[in-house]
DNA sequence: GTCTATAGCACGATAGAC
DNA sequence: GTCTATCGTGCTATAGAC
């Protein structure tokens, strides 16, 4: 499994694999590069060839997300009416998490990440954005509590032992549900 | 406000408090007993006069959860039948989160944290009977994701800014009924 | 019980050979 | 593009004066 091919780039993701690895194991300030580098055996050098600085390799692992909320809201705006947007919000959130269930966790838990966030103006605002569609127009306080505990308890979800074994079809069923529980 | 009375016991509280501001803000590893000391205005070595090493300084952050939770659960077993037993549970956590938002907080997002818990048989123990306790016997898929969600917006949501402007008793409303409309 | 000073080490990041 | 070697910094933790 060591260095299979060699394609283009194929090193630049193997890296952003291991830190997502070892970023979940023990947050993103309880990771050193050194660590990255010795769990996929390359030297600390070769992790920085490809990415200038730490804070670069976190930009790197949450541009994804920020892209796909993007979409999201791409096709959320295209939705008519506001029970259609909540509806397609919700779905893309979690087919988001079921498809990158480490990234999310560490998005939602890790200040270290949350800060890299923060210096993101794209990924912040349309997070902000995301979250105003489901609060809607002159939120109660049930909503807004509501819409607190899901969006940590979906984020967190993906990353969840007691979740573990779930075929990922009934966990996408199950998360879909909770979410029209507490939002619809 | 700087080292007001000099009571028994108050700088170790003083500590501990600052320590768990930086921790929200920081992370436990993203935070150096330098940092702690700074803000409190004393030299590090005093710190470390009151707490041998920052793992023990963790430690007495995680003890008074671990007490609650022991409470909780001596109050749940002398309820008689399961919905009782729950009820008393989802009370009993709803108050201590809000009670000690930021230790919460901590507890379920910082990885360094979860390693204290895990080297705390007490309380990692508690931990799973309360979780076992609200899922129930021979637990559904459903139960098992929405108690997952449920536990995580739960730990969090105590220091969710978006819930910052939220009187305490709302909140502990909104919390309860979020907490029925999962898992009862 | 609080301080200054420092030991010993790991960190992020860089330089330069190959 | 990967390596070895190293710089400067900041960390946990300790020693010892007051």
């Amino acid at each position: 499994m060591a260095k299979p091919v060699g394609r283009r780039g194929e090193t630049r993701e193997r890296i952003l694999a291991t830190a997502l690895d070892l970023f979940v194991e023990h947050g993103v300030h309880g990771t050193s590069l050194q660590q990255i580098a010795d769990r996929l055996g390359v030297a600390k050098a070769t992790v920085y060839h490809q990415f200038a600085t730490k804070d670069a390799l976190i930009q790197a692992l949450v541009q994804p997300v920020a892209d796909t909320l993007g979409e999201l809201l791409t096709r959320a705006e295209a939705a008519a009416g506001r029970e259609a947007q909540v509806e397609v919000v919700i779905e893309g959130l979690v087919e988001m998490v079921l498809a990158r269930r480490q990234i999310a966790a560490v998005m939602h838990g890790d200040p270290a990440v949350e800060a890299a966030i923060r210096a993101t103006p794209e990924l912040a605002v349309r997070s902000a954005k995301v979250k105003d569609l489901l609060l809607g127009p002159d939120p109660s306080p049930s909503r807004r509590v509501a819409l607190s505990v899901f969006n940590a308890g979906l984020m967190l979800s993906g990353t969840d032992p007691e979740l573990a074994e779930l075929p990922e079809e009934i966990l996408r069923q199950e998360l879909l549900g909770t979410a029209r529980r507490l939002l619809v």
